[in-house]
DNA sequence: ACCTGAACACCGTTCAAGT
DNA sequence: ACCTGAACACCGTTCAAGT
C-alpha cells in the first residue's frame, strides 16, 4: 500500500534495489558495486538493504535475474538451425549490454528460474531437432559454453584500451618463436569484429551439429 | 648471491612469490590470496611484496604464468585433429587443476608470453591443417571460447555440493513450465562427467572445422 | 516492527619512518 | 638502498541501539 506523492522515497522493493544494482553495475562494472555504494545511490543506510537481500551474493542473484528478464521473447517456427542461432545470439546481445554478468556467473553458479528458461529453450529446441535427451544435453553444454566462453574471454573484444594492449603485447613478442601470432597481428589490422568472430563459431558448431543428426 | 644455509628465508624472487600466491590459490580459491595473507605465508611484511610486483594485478599476471608453464609439451606428428585436440584437452587439464585461472582470465585479459604459447600453438596447427590466416584466427578463437568456457560456465561441474545445489534447483522448477529440465535432470541422476561432455562438444566442433576444410 | 549507525574483521596501496 | 609499520580509504556483515 505505497504511499503516492513521496516520489523521492518511493518504496523499495526487491525488485527496485536489483534494478539499481545492475544500472550500478552496467555503468561502473562489478567492482563497482558495494552494499554501501548501492544504499547511497538509494538514499537508504546500508543496512537497509540487508531487510530485502540476506547477502550480496543474493543480490547478485537477483541481479541476473533482472538482466536476463529483459529479453526478447524467443522466435519461433524456424528450422532448429535458425531457432537455436536466434536463441543464442539473442544471450550474446545481453551479455554484451551487461558486461557484468559473465563476470557474476563466474564467481556463483546461476539457478535462478529466470536465467534457467534459457536452458530450457535451448534443450527444447535440440529436442525438436531430433536429439535425444542425452544427447541434448551434451550439444547444449557445448553452446552455452561457447556463447558464455565467448563472451568472457575472447580476446581484442571489450573497449579499445583492451583492443590497444592485445595488439602492443604481441608486437612485443619475438617473432621468431611467435610466427603465427606475429603475422596474425598484422592480419588482425582489418578489425575482426566480435559479432563475425562469433557467428562464424556458431555456424560450425552448428555444421557439427547437424551432421551428428545426419550419422542417425 | 644468495647464501646458503639460510633456509628459513630463502632470498624471495618474482617466481618463488608467484609459486606462493598459485598453491595459495590452488588451496582457499581466488578470494583466499591476498597481499596480506600471502606475505604472512611468506614470513615477510605486506610491502615487501611491493618490492617484486608494482600492484596485484601484477602478481596475479605473474601467478597465470606460474600455472601456465607447468603445461606439458605439445605433440606433434599427429593429423592436425589430433594435435588440437590434445592441444585443448592439455589446457583443459590446466584449468582443472588450477581453477582460479578462469577468473583471474575474466577479470583481466592475460597477455603475458608464456599464456600466448597457447595461442600460437592453436593457431599453427590450424594453419597447417589449411586455413588460411583469417579463418585460422577465427577457428582459434571458437576453440578458445569453448575451452574456457566449458571451465568456467560448465554447470555442475565443479564441487558435489555445486552438483547437488543445481540439482535441487531443477527440482524445485515447475514442471510444466520447465519440461525439459525436468526431464533432464532425471537423466542426469547418471553422473554425466565433464571430461565426456567435454570431448563431446570438441568433436562436434572438430567435424565443423573438418567440413569446413572439405568445402574448400 | 522496522531501520540503521557503530563496530569488527577484513581489503589494496600510499607514505614516511626505520635500518 | 632496502624493508615495512602505520595509516587511508575502502569492503561485507554483525550487533545493538534507536524509532
Amino acid at each position: 500500500m505505497a504511499r503516492e506523492g513521496q516520489v523521492a522515497t518511493a518504496a523499495l522493493t526487491r525488485e527496485r534495489v536489483a534494478a539499481a544494482a545492475l544500472e550500478l553495475v552496467d555503468r561502473e562494472g562489478l567492482d563497482g558495486l558495494s552494499m554501501r555504494r548501492l544504499a547511497d545511490s538509494l538514499g537508504v543506510g546500508t543496512m537497509t538493504l540487508y531487510g530485502y537481500f540476506g547477502s550480496k551474493r543474493e543480490l547478485l542473484d537477483a541481479v541476473v535475474d533482472a538482466a536476463v528478464s529483459d529479453r526478447a521473447p524467443e522466435p519461433a517456427g524456424d528450422d532448429w538451425r535458425s531457432r537455436l542461432r536466434a536463441l543464442l545470439l539473442g544471450a550474446r546481445r545481453n551479455l554484451v549490454r551487461h558486461p557484468a554478468l559473465v563476470e557474476i556467473r563466474v564467481r556463483q553458479p546461476v539457478l535462478q528460474p529466470e536465467a534457467l528458461r534459457f536452458s530450457e529453450a535451448g534443450l527444447r529446441v535440440l529436442r525438436e531437432a531430433g536429439f535425444d535427451r542425452r544427447e541434448a544435453t551434451l550439444a547444449f553444454r557445448l553452446v552455452f559454453s561457447y556463447s558464455f566462453g565467448f563472451a568472457a574471454f575472447s580476446p581484442a573484444e571489450a573497449v579499445e584500451e583492451d583492443r590497444a594492449a592485445a595488439a602492443a603485447a604481441i608486437r612485443a613478442l619475438p617473432p621468431e618463436e611467435y610466427p603465427e601470432l606475429s603475422a596474425a597481428s598484422a592480419e588482425a589490422a582489418e578489425a575482426m569484429g566480435g559479432e563475425e568472430a562469433v557467428e562464424y563459431g556458431l555456424e560450425r558448431i552448428l555444421d557439427g551439429l547437424e551432421s551428428r543428426l545426419r550419422a542417425r
